[in-house]
DNA sequence: GAATCATATGTCCATATCGGAATATGTCAA
DNA sequence: TTGACATATTCCGATATGGACATATGATTC
């Protein structure tokens, strides 16, 4: 098996910094695609592809109007990925004050520090 | 150009489902591999590839501890997602009592409700 | 030193990527 | 109809993946 496909879920599709800069500007409202060709000064094709993972993980959705299309952001699928995240907060909020745990890590520190062997 | 690594940020490297489950089960402490391939019932060397992966993002520390090696949850490289994803917790909160935006959204289910053309 | 346990690395395969270039589709305007 | 504009799709190449398998490295015990 090769890795997962981009459109398995929010967390691949999301992996891509362009898509995530289009979600970005999505952010600030409904735009067409040539607005977003602009602003990312990418080609428009690799755009429209990334657009399409977008759609196919729900993270945008589409309306034509006339002869533009219309992409609009759908935040709900970054649920999934705040949820997880968010129970890993407090392990990059808290204090090291354990003392177990500091003198365990200038132990590491010290073993790590490559001396002849 | 290809994908990006997986070891390009934090943002690829928990891309993958078993990646994400190794960080929860360290999450509950540190823990020799041994222990983890036997909890995510994995080849022993899937398990030391994606350790790798997850260490070359900063996300575990090791430790020698005899002959067994201590992984040991960093969670700090998800900060950087958590700020990302944060932002968005309120396009799938806000409820939707924006008139403008209800009959867009109707409108949206009409056309593409797919009568014949 | 030899055997054993714990972990890491290397090779192979099938797959999917991103990007570029060219081209197809679709809509409006003259 | 013809042409211009907006967007999507296809084909290509280079690259990296995750998994299976075999093997290397390293520490411990006998």
């Amino acid at each position: 098996m090769a890795r997962a496909a981009t459109t398995a879920d929010a967390f691949n599709a999301v992996a891509e910094p362009r898509r995530r800069q289009i979600l970005d500007l999505l952010a600030g409202g409904e735009r067409p695609v040539n607005d977003l060709v602009a602003r990312l000064e990418l080609a428009q094709p690799l755009v429209s592809k990334h657009l399409r993972v977008l759609r196919e993980v729900g993270l945008v959705d589409v309306r034509d109007e006339g002869r533009q299309r219309m992409y609009r952001l759908n935040g709900r699928p970054l649920k999934a990925i705040h949820d997880w995240v968010k129970d890993y907060e407090q392990s990059w909020t808290q204090r090291f004050d354990r003392l177990d745990v500091v003198l365990e890590q200038l132990k590491d520190m010290e073993d790590g520090d490559g001396s002849d062997k």
